[in-house]
DNA sequence: TTATACTTTATTATCGAAATTATATTCACT
DNA sequence: AGTGAATATAATTTCGATAATAAAGTATAA
């Protein structure tokens, strides 16, 4: 991997996790030193970073970090549940055993990890560990889908996701509902059940979204 | 506009026409004598047009047309009844009055267009017009969903899409079923039927759809 | 003739500085 | 003191040059 991409990844990486300020302006002139490279190197992967929408460019005003916006998360919650709903049952068509090896494991993996979360007070030292596998668990149940497109654009709408969710959500105090709703999504899944995976999705998102409503009818089914 | 995004307008509209051709190189050295810029600032732009999916980038080896692919064809077609299916639902719901008005504009402009192109041997000269025609209708009719994330989201398929379609669509074979098509959906909108509407947008895709089906049940509906 | 190592050429990646534009400060004036 | 123009400072954008890397070409040996 090239320095440029590692730059790329490293700031993506910190930029999904919160470690800068919402709102914050991002300076390719002061990043550079962090990095130990030039200005125009920093700039570069920051326009990439701006077209996947994890900052935002202002012309001849540089670059910032997002600011906090109830209605964006609730937008992309929208997305994540339009294309997690469809990946998942794509998946549930096509993947196979081999699909649903992958999603029990990554679920185990999971689940292990918020159980430890849920019996402890202090889960700050799991966060790290807790997105990368919540990440990989919503990836996998996608995973088999087949096409390439619907998983570029899922995982950009996750980054931003993650980007949206404020310091509350790192208390955790929905992770007991959190082991539930993952399992139940697993079950429906394993039991190609495509409607009721449908809805596990929508509802364990569901948290996310206020006032505004998904328009696929999730009801009846 | 500044220089920079001037030149990432133009490079975006002759990607998404097939001025270039699939699989074509853009060597940033040549393409800067063209537009009169340094080869960094052509670099630039070529990165924020890949990171929209309209150029490919690799490392070491720089950036190339993305080739022509039947299967990514399907997937962005996938995408679009997706996203357009959604949008136009939404838009049903808060769309009121005014996007009614609008949509119906935009509808009769297209058509009238179509029926010039129908009635023609050689709609060469139309096909400019008729692109941005067809694409102002397709936005319109999302365009009242309250997600800028979807219409972004949607604007990225959509000039993929357009990318992937080759010289064959544009002698207009299919012109007497999109004046159809584009009628029924319209139709559909305005009756505010929701179902009804997700279908025929379907329908009016699903030529591009060879092989893979889509998961959303239109069925029974 | 084919394959491999070496040399040359072309392309890409990175840089630091110059030119442009925005932001902050100072100063005159009401 | 408060407003607004003029200046100074700082940031962004663009550039041409250099370093690193890949591709093409050449020569030698099996």
């Amino acid at each position: 991997m090239t320095y440029d991409n590692s730059i790329f990844h490293e700031l993506e990486r910190r930029l999904t996790t919160n470690e800068f300020l919402h709102g914050a302006k991002l300076r390719a002139g002061i990043l550079r030193a962090e990095f130990g490279c030039s200005a125009s190197t920093v700039r570069e992967v920051l326009f990439r970073l701006a077209t996947d929408g994890l900052v935002n460019f202002q012309e001849q005003r540089g670059f910032r970090v997002p600011d906090l916006s109830p209605t964006k998360l609730i937008e992309l919650t929208h997305m994540r549940i339009l294309l997690e709903g469809e990946g998942a049952v794509l998946s549930i068509r096509k993947g196979g055993v081999a699909w649903e090896a992958r999603l029990t494991a990554s679920h185990h993996k999971l689940s292990h990890i918020e159980k430890r979360i849920h019996s402890r007070e202090d889960p700050a030292e799991l966060v790290d560990i807790w997105f990368s596998s919540e990440k990989e668990f919503h990836q996998t149940l996608i995973s088999a889908c087949r096409s390439t497109t619907l998983k570029q654009m899922h995982s950009l709408i996750y980054s931003q996701f993650r980007q949206q969710l404020m310091e509350a959500d790192r208390r955790f105090d929905f992770i007991s509902d959190n082991i539930k709703h993952h399992h139940e999504i697993l079950e429906a899944a394993l039991a190609a059940d495509e409607t009721l995976t449908r809805k596990r999705i929508h509802d364990h998102l569901a948290r996310h979204l206020t006032g505004k409503t998904v328009s696929i009818p999730i009801s009846k089914i």
